[in-house]
DNA sequence: GCAAGCGGTTCACAGACACCA
DNA sequence: TTGGTGTCTGTGAACCGCTTG
């Protein structure tokens, strides 16, 4: 592999000219720049990206941390940030959290040491004050995807789960439905805090019309919550007229025990989640559910990284909301 | 962030000895160590990545490349991919192909640069013959997954797709289809291709048992599927008895817009598809589908590269083949 | 423990040349 | 002619943080 100093010696130059032609700053004759680039390409050099981030302090590069690979989502973020990465001539680097805490935080650490320019997070498992804390004790902004924290804390864009749980139950309740049910992860996340919150809320909020509300605990996960559904009917209890899933996946699981037990969705039970995964108009009803916009999130997180790079303005956070898309797995309630 | 500098002047040793610590190489007294070793604490100092690498050639991690981000199984192989550096204590480097041969190039090379151990390359759209140039061009070890190259470009795990694809249309014949489709991507990758060759091999196989077969081209994807498929009835042309779909996706589109044409699966029209998705099961009907290991796949790809890391030794190329997995979307045929 | 790298960046500065008083 | 002033180009060397003979 040819280093910078093969090509100085070749081309004649110095090492800092040549540095100056890879990167286009201060003033090179252009019969020097283009004899550089000529032994450049004849040696088929390529600049260590190494080195140059040891020495300028900067990768050019915005690292992204995932919590964790499954779930609905994660694929259309990747997606997004890889494609907008390279829209704006930066790689990007990932890391992983493997779910919890403190992969989470030395996944940030590892990018930080790798110098990246900003850091998008994507956690799952971190508190609040963990993020906060965090972006204080590194020197490189942080832009945190799907969660919203104090403005100290960087800028954040996320999507605001409570509501989009309102929004679902809500539909449910328009249509009719009194004894509604809730059914999603343990809330031992941020996310599934907010959404089991939020059900609480609705419930509350409507009691005085005589909506009731029961919790059936279930992961995320098609089979996972098939596994749930059936536990749950079995040991007798009933899920009313209509169900608020916290997932798709969630929801067609919980709708196939449904219908092993003779129970029709959306004839007997109403069922609305929230998600809109690709492959949710084409299960069987296709579900009504309430779409996060993940890829709109995703390419405004890397815009706003992109601004906070350049001019180091922070926006103040954004919350997303869904839209309900009406779809066959919801129905009006005939008393 | 606290150098190296700061450990041994606060230490009152050489860096050569704070390194030493690190690294567990060397001899240093224990009081020594644990001097130093103290002193990193209190610091909450953290070697650079970059530094290490730069001076040691060797970063210490696998260099993981993805074509592209979308489709069935690259979540599965991410997290595995993931999950397994993490035990054997490497980092693990992404870079994306954007899906096109040139990025994938560039991917692995920035890869390279950045002194991977070993590469493990997943690639849509690189010919077998650029693998091997490509392998031959860089110093470290490619490991190729899901695709089968000759020796020569390292070592390759790969899923035999025209397999895949025979024993899901054998399943067909053996349930007395006579006149199959095929419904898949226009063979513009590598597996695209096998996939389609692989139907094409069984027609004529079975073509004295009077088995014939038409091709209906379809993108993955469920809605680009439901399209074609549309797109398809509604030109005049028509299926036959039974459909092998190059991907459940595919599939489960199909599937959508025959129902819609008032054809019904399994009873007018078998379909068996590959990939064996999570959300397969659950869809309507059930698919039957010919299951794709990719976990156990990445695990041995994985498994692999870190033998070649530390004993440099290259095993055979392996080729899985899928299971069928039999559900409900095909049925006996009924002369 | 010393010192020479790893492969770059960067800044202070020098040589060359033109221009003008 | 001389010297003073600038503007371009390019050089040398220190340095980034760590490894290793």
């Amino acid at each position: 592999m040819a280093t910078i100093n093969d090509v100085c010696r070749a081309a004649g130059v110095s090492k800092a000219t040549v540095s100056r032609v890879i990167n286009g700053t201060g003033q090179v004759k252009q019969s020097t720049r283009e004899k550089v680039e000529a032994v450049m390409a004849q040696l088929n050099y390529r600049p260590s990206s190494l080195a140059q981030a040891l020495a300028s302090q900067s990768a050019n590069s915005i690292g992204l941390v995932i919590s964790d690979f499954t779930g609905g989502y994660f694929g259309s973020l990747l997606k997004q940030a890889s494609v907008s990465a390279e829209q704006m001539g930066k790689q990007l680097l990932f890391a992983d959290g493997h779910n919890n805490a403190e992969d989470e935080l030395s996944a940030v650490h590892s990018l930080v040491e790798k110098k990246c320019d900003i850091i998008i997070l994507y956690s799952r498992k971190l508190s609040c004050e963990q993020i906060v804390a965090l972006s204080r004790s590194i020197t490189i902004p942080i832009v945190t995807v799907g969660r919203l924290v104090p403005q100290e804390a960087g800028f954040s864009i996320s999507f605001d789960q409570a509501n989009a749980v309102k929004k679902a139950g809500g539909h449910l309740i328009e249509l009719g439905h009194k004894q509604l049910s809730y059914i999603g992860p343990k809330p031992s996340t941020p996310t599934a805090t907010l959404r089991l919150q939020g059900f609480h809320q609705l419930v509350e909020q409507y009691a005085h019309q005589g909506v009731t509300g029961k919790v059936c605990l279930s992961p995320f996960g098609f089979m996972e919550s098939y596994q749930a559904t059936k536990a749950y009917l079995e040991s007798g209890d009933c899920f009313g007229t209509a169900i608020v899933a916290a997932a798709d996946d969630i929801a067609i699981g919980c709708i196939k025990a449904l219908r092993e037990q003779g129970i029709k969705v959306p004839q007997d039970i109403s069922v609305v989640s929230i998600d809109n995964d690709p492959c949710s108009p084409f299960v069987e009803p296709p579900l009504t559910t309430i779409d996060i916009p993940i890829k709109s999130i995703t390419e405004r997180a890397m815009e706003v990284a992109k601004q906070l790079i350049e001019k180091g303005i922070i926006p103040k956070p954004e919350v997303y909301s869904g839209d309900l898309i009406i779809r066959e797995s919801a129905i009006k309630h005939l008393p």
